[in-house]
DNA sequence: ATTCAGGTTATCATATATGATAACCTAATA
DNA sequence: TATTAGGTTATCATATATGATAACCTGAAT
């Protein structure tokens, strides 16, 4: 019954889910990159999420939910973020 | 009257609105930079901006409005221009 | 002088980012 | 055990990004 490369349809679903995955987690890729690089950043400096938000002109809940990586935060926000830890974005299409 | 160094009010001021320019124009390189990178990726493929959109999932005037850099765009959303473009983004924090 | 392609601008509706406040959780420590 | 620091989560109000449509502009080609 099982010739190569015939899936059987449990398979196909459990490889489409993974497709599905794989998709969802390019998308979020970008996002989650510039996440890490702004929680190395503050903790490498020993910041806590209050100092960070303190200089940003925000609250520190709202570092933690950017933090948290469940929203879509903008260039402008990222920027700002960036430089109160000292940084600067660079964006780059490659 | 004019010691070196001593600035009259009007070169203060004048200097003032350049730190301003400067300051203003720092906060936004990071926008301009990558739109200007987007404008490049796409005419240099010989892409219309309707076309982009098109692949975005977008309207033209929407691409238009981005290039133009009237605007603070999200992650996801330049994320996904640049995906329509063949490329990805690359965020950095330097 | 018309038409057309490519781009721009204005505007509206809707979704969502962001600011803000408050309550909660956990680990460390006094 | 009580406190505290650091972080998380929920929620609300408001600003703004985004999708969408339509009208306009300019230069080039017909």
């Amino acid at each position: 019954m099982s010739k190569a490369g015939a899936k059987s349809s449990e398979m196909k679903e459990l490889l489409m889910k993974d497709e599905e995955f794989k998709a969802e987690y390019e998308k979020l890729r970008p996002r989650y990159e510039v996440i890490s690089q702004i929680i190395e950043a503050r903790t490498s400096q020993n910041m806590t999420q209050e100092e960070l938000a303190l200089r940003v002109g925000t609250q520190k809940s709202n570092i933690s939910r950017l933090e948290s990586g469940t929203y879509n935060p903008s260039l402008d926000f990222l920027s700002k973020v960036a430089r109160s830890l000292g940084k600067e974005v660079q964006v780059t299409l490659k």
